[in-house]
DNA sequence: ACCCGATTTGCAAATGCGTCGCAGGTGTTA
DNA sequence: TAACACCTGCGACGCATTTGCAAATCGGGT
């Protein structure tokens, strides 16, 4: 039986496959705790693949980012930034030095169920505080 | 005495004007619930002051969002949104609708502590969730 | 290993949103 | 009313991100 073309109603697209510009670009955010915009992540990539294109960084953060493996950041301050870390976290932008840090929290549970009471149903959030960094912060008091 | 004209180090500019345009903007504003964007309060003041610029529009939302006098809100999903609400208070943007609601609530006093406690200065934070609206969860459970 | 079609890429152009520079206009104080 | 700093309208500009398209590449099936 032949493998039935795509669909006609949804837009069900095929399987994302694995090249190594996605794997790349992927691992260049592993272990980076720095919350790079994609062109910071582009720069990086582009050592080991001089001629991957900007468009096809955007392009595999977006994506990744919708299969879950790694989370976008908008901190209404600056360009998107990308995030290894997927679990449940939230962010303290500097308004000085304008370093992303994590916050360790999650929503209180109480909310959400509130809400969910209320006939919503949350799919994710994102928190952002800001601030300065402890550094700037006492750079700003010795001034 | 002359008064002093722009000081040379620090860049205090003088005391905001009220004009006609500026009143019409945060008029503009008071009592509406939807969260409008630039270009929305733009169409809507444009009814009484024909000749108004959206880039005044613009210059006069950021403005009033630094005075406090209105809030700036960025959901990281389309152009930025202005609240005539300035008090604490967080955002629910319906992933189908677009809609975006007010949300009752403020940070755990307990987060912030800890955060200052830590050597952080929190000065503002912004909280948006994501997800179904009532009328858009009911409509696709239907569906 | 080879095919083949769907997915992906690089490139450039386009888009969306917001900001800027400048030449008049206007509000506010003296 | 005079003076001047602040504002406005306008268009040009900037940045971040998206998109159209032809060529390259994956990867399941043979
Ligand atoms: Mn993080
Ligand atoms: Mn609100
Ligand atoms: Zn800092
Ligand atoms: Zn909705």
């Amino acid at each position: 039986m032949r493998p039935q073309k795509a669909e006609k109603t949804d837009e069900v697209q095929g399987l994302p496959r694995i090249t190594k510009q996605r794997r790349a670009i992927f691992a260049a955010l592993q272990g980076d705790a720095s919350h790079p915009t994609a062109e910071e992540v582009y720069l990086r990539v582009k050592e080991e693949l001089p001629h991957i294109s900007l468009a096809t960084v955007y392009r595999n953060l977006k994506l990744l980012a919708r299969q879950g493996l790694i989370r976008e950041i908008s901190t209404g301050e600056g360009p998107n930034r990308y995030d290894f870390r997927t679990h449940e976290h939230a962010h303290f932008q500097c308004d000085r030095c304008g370093r992303i840090l994590d916050v360790e929290m999650g929503l209180p549970r109480e909310l959400t169920r509130d809400l969910e009471r209320t006939g919503f149903r949350v799919r994710s959030h994102e928190l952002v505080l800001h601030g300065l960094c402890p550094d700037c912060g006492a750079a700003s008091s010795a001034d």
